[in-house]
DNA sequence: GATTTATTTGCAACTGATTCTCAGTAATAA
DNA sequence: TTATTACTGAGAATCAGTTGCAAATAAATC
């Protein structure tokens, strides 16, 4: 079981790239915020360790580690692209409850072969899913049962 | 049970904002979608149709509709903001491909017994559900192959 | 370890999407 | 009708993300 540094160099020479300082760095980086974040903000944490990455390479790094699979789209992103890094976060299914707004992880395992299937039978190359659900979690439910006729 | 047009008037008189021509006319146009749209689809569509709505009053419109819970965020695509009329839509799951834009849509049916299961045994009560893949169709993942080396 | 070659980098200029500004227009209330 | 306030179109401004280029660097080869 690789872990990522040597994910992403096992990537970079398959496809005949240079593993380099700057690259390391914004991997590690990666690794190092637990949240979502997006290009800026990654800047941002390496600017204020090391010095001398440029903007412009944070871009083109991440694209890299998103095929690496050492990265994934974060959920529903509005305005800017965001990102999370997922070793050891594997795919999950997110329950947002309308009402009081939690969020609820899950895996993916059970749904993830057969979206591998249609996906085979369509001709798509998957590289992100993204299953959410929205609903009431089961306090809010109860609740709404309660007083029915509240409209929103 | 109001339509889209009442729900869209109420909200503005809510706010203390004016129904004017240019957003009834955006209203209709999105509800004459089917499928997700951007700002400029939208906004080209409306021009086909009748004349003198700019581009910035899509843009202005769209969050108004969005804060009415008549439109919804899709699945953002190539660096757009992309969005979804809600009314009435059966659930299905969006194959969107992240190099040429092109979103298919298929049914849930083979997903939703597995996921209703799921959601029993969490106990929450799911009333939408949005499985959204992001990644090549063939014919870009064909021409992606072709050109192995020039990696960028 | 020096040399060679192709890939990377930082920088600045650029692009394309979205937002803002402003002067004129239109909806609503009185 | 008038007064008030929000709204509009047009274009300028902004902002995220990309690209071209000359210098720097990793990896391969000698």
């Amino acid at each position: 079981m690789a872990d990522h540094a040597t994910i992403f160099r096992d990537y970079l020479a398959k496809k005949g790239l240079k593993l380099t300082s700057p690259r390391k760095k914004i991997l590690e980086a990666v690794f190092a915020i637990h949240e979502h974040f997006n290009a800026e903000e990654l800047y941002g944490r390496i600017k204020s360790h090391s010095q001398g990455i440029s903007l412009a390479t944070v871009y083109r790094t991440l694209p890299l580690l998103l095929e690496a699979g050492l990265v994934q789209h974060a959920l529903r992103s509005a305005g800017r692209e965001r990102y999370e890094h997922i070793y050891g976060h594997p795919k999950h299914i997110h329950w947002l409850c309308r009402s009081c707004g939690s969020l609820v992880e899950t895996d993916l395992q059970s749904v993830d072969p057969l979206i591998a299937e249609l996906a085979k039978s369509l001709n798509f190359k998957e590289e992100d899913i993204e299953l959410s659900i929205r609903g009431l979690c089961w306090k809010c439910a109860s609740t709404e049962n309660e007083n029915q006729t509240d409209e929103r």
